[in-house]
DNA sequence: TCTCTTCGACCGAGGTCCGA
DNA sequence: TCGGACCTCGGTCGAAGAGA
């Protein structure tokens, strides 16, 4: 067991422990919910109704309706929020319309940047749209990832954004459930994608303009439907277009971050044997694995050698819609240390 | 007639009770 | 043991009543 996992088994087990304790003190003393630590009973409407001497339904238009309600019976049961400290209850609510405002958010791993990163702009939007979001990480397992979903729908999700590749577009879409997918085969649903052959263009070109003497790019292998497969096109088409000598590894990459190094590691002791004394260009299919072999170069070579130009790619749209539309972004090229040309 | 307020069905799933 | 009726949770919402 890892640090990570001891860690979060402490904080599960605590979790369990606390619950378990309030709900014992519930049932001896039939004064205490969860969410009020102090021995203090959850105040509900039928509370504030008997409090105030109003109907609950009187004080539900308080909350979605206020103006019909004279100011001065606003006023009072304004007074007994105070006075009861009442605390909303949304649970309630979604009992009664069946808007929970959760989206499932199903994406493959953590370790990769690109994917937290994302997972870090669609938590934001909370704030512009009051939407939460109920995340798993399916580590690229079929079976596991409809599990989740199963999961999800129990939960009455109202959307999903899916990140993650190994359920085909065909099968979402027959949830009946607004969904967008990010970088994904989006046949039959909605999507955000970048332009990943322009985005290979600009990579490629621009580790050819650094004098490399041979490109390299590194990628998993995808079927031309996926997006990504555009950027192992882009870089193929440029090279080709342009006679440059250029190897394309597509290999498995990993599904953990120690993975991912170890494979790394290995394709670069091949590089480095096979093109000794040539400058070499590699194109890596994310910002993550551009950092794994800048780092893997800096503990061989103590620093990143000059005949080492490395380049990586990612991006962060987030979009969504109820009609199928596949919106592309544009890439944007950032020129960094590690593609600065040869002197 | 209009404004303000109340009543009670309803949501969904699990628990309880009672009769067969 | 089984099945059905009823209750529970905390809100929403349409219909209807009360009063000015």
């Amino acid at each position: 067991m890892t640090a990570f996992q001891e860690l979060s088994f402490f904080v599960y087990n605590h979790i369990k422990s606390l619950v378990f304790y309030i709900n014992i003190h519930y049932h001896k003393h039939n004064y205490i919910s969860v969410g009020n630590y102090h021995g203090q009973k959850n105040i509900t409407f039928n509370d504030i109704a008997k409090y105030t001497g109003f109907s609950k339904t009187t004080v539900s238009r308080y909350f979605n309706n206020p103006d019909s309600l004279t100011l001065k019976n606003q006023q009072i049961i304004s007074d007994a929020l105070d006075k009861l400290n009442y605390q909303e209850n949304k649970v309630a609510r979604i009992l009664a319309n069946g808007k929970t405002e959760f989206i499932g958010v199903i994406i493959p791993n953590l370790y990769l940047h690109y994917y937290s990163e994302m997972l870090n702009q669609i938590l934001k939007t909370y704030d512009t749209y009051g939407y939460k979001f109920l995340v798993f990480t399916g580590d690229d397992h079929k079976s596991t990832e409809r599990k989740y979903i199963q999961e999800l729908l129990s939960y009455k999700i109202e959307g999903m954004v899916i990140l993650s590749h190994t359920i085909p577009s065909r099968e979402l879409a027959s949830y009946n459930l607004p969904i967008v997918m990010i970088e994904r085969e989006d046949q039959f649903v909605s999507s955000v994608n970048t332009d990943n052959y322009m985005g290979a263009v600009q990579a490629t070109s621009l580790l050819a303009k650094t004098g490399a003497d041979i490109l390299i790019h590194i990628n998993a292998e995808f079927s031309p439907q996926v997006p990504s497969y555009g950027r192992i096109k882009g870089f193929s088409d440029i090279c080709e277009e342009y006679q440059i000598p250029h190897e394309l590894i597509l290999t498995d990459t990993g599904r953990s971050y120690e993975e991912s190094s170890l494979i790394l590691k290995d394709l670069l002791e091949i590089v480095d044997s096979k093109y000794q004394g040539k400058t070499k260009g590699i194109f890596l299919p994310n910002d993550t694995f551009a950092n794994i072999m800048l780092n893997h170069l800096i503990q061989k070579y103590g620093q990143l050698p000059d005949d080492y130009k490395i380049i990586g790619f990612d991006d962060s749209p987030v979009s969504m819609s109820s009609e199928p539309v596949h919106k592309i972004i544009p890439p944007i090229l950032i020129n960094r240390k590690t593609t600065e040309p040869s002197h």
